[in-house]
DNA sequence: CTAGTTTTGTAGCGATCATTACAAAACTAG
DNA sequence: CTAGTTTTGTAATGATCGCTACAAAACTAG
């Protein structure tokens, strides 16, 4: 009996997450959440709790779709290290490229809800997994040169990635073929002349 | 015949970096630098004009001070690739490790005035002249394994440095050992066992 | 000591912040 | 059609934002 929602919950987290990766927690307001969303306060308050609340629930919203999506379409094991540089270039070659990412962008942040440093930490590990796996299998069928530390080169790919997600950010994102001049430097693979 | 101030400039510009630094530019409100200076409003619009002139000036102190301080501590090119492993390292022993750098803090903003872009510009190209002198000297000394582009590389430890002051904001910080251990493959350098 | 100049603190400006009170609206089980 | 329940938009809350008006304070050249 009661009046029914007028909006899909998913929607509106999807909304509130995209603003929140563009414009950052600090500087979106409840007031634009509520232009984006076309949600009056009532609704988003009845409904989320707080502005708080929307930001944990966009988080959560952002690993589940953004960063397993992006693991998903790069990371699988069977990609090999065609698909961890394709990866890494993605970092400058996606519609939001000059957004950085959500989860560090909101880890710069003080004061963080703990259910949010927990929603980035489960991020971060979903990231480690995926690479892992994909190095292992990459040495495994020998199309890693030498050999590697596999966790100490994915901690090194992580710290890669972020400095190139930043890189972007500031709207210095390096070239396809400079990454993968890198990629390869880093790898120390010898294919490609890593010229321009 | 009019009054004097009774302030150092310099030093209040100080503590305003320090808490831009700290704190982010949005989450530091006028009143916190009153608080930290020890000012009114009155004599810091009066002396600075507005907050945005402040953080410009802020950010000026920070490129002089901290920025070409580690540059002149730690890639003075005689340090050889030594200096720069231990560049690298205190990204995470400095005292303020987990604060990031506040130039790349800030260049998270958008809107940002443009004297602070081009400022941040500074910066940045003050670190490669000191990491492209650096390296090249090495290259001369036979210090460097195998062959370069010099400005790649260094673009590939700008943006590795950026990545390590952000694990450190994360509270991530990788252990001295483990930035040695990954310099020395990002360098094809064979010295040490990287275990650690 | 006085006149002239700048700095300083107080008090308050309008705007915006996150949040809420509340009554009208919208729906359904009966 | 009605009674019961939840959602919804309007209006307003106190707090804080960056900033300013302004008079008293603090200094010095003469």
């Amino acid at each position: 009996m009661p009046r029914p929602q007028s909006f899909k919950r998913e929607a509106v987290l999807n909304k509130a997450m995209l603003l929140f990766w563009q414009r950052g927690y600090l500087a979106t307001s409840v007031q634009d959440l509520q232009a984006a969303t076309g949600l009056g306060p009532g609704s988003l308050y009845n409904s989320f709790g707080s502005k708080d609340a929307i930001f944990v629930e966009a988080l959560e919203t952002y690993v589940e779709r953004v960063v397993k999506g992006r693991c998903e379409r790069y990371l699988r094991p069977e990609l090999g290290l065609d698909g961890l540089l394709h990866y890494l270039i993605s970092t400058r070659v996606e519609d939001n490229a000059d957004w950085g990412c959500l989860l560090i962008n909101s880890a710069q942040l003080r004061e963080l809800p703990t259910a949010a440093t927990a929603c980035l930490q489960r991020g971060q590990a979903t990231v480690r997994r995926y690479l892992l796996a994909l190095l292992q299998r990459a040495e495994a069928e020998g199309e890693l040169a030498g050999h590697w530390q596999l966790p100490l080169l994915v901690s090194q790919l992580e710290i890669f990635t972020r400095g190139l997600l930043l890189q972007g950010q500031l709207g210095q994102a390096p070239k396809a073929g400079e990454i993968k001049a890198m990629f390869q430097q880093v790898l120390n693979t010898e294919a490609g002349d890593g010229s321009q």
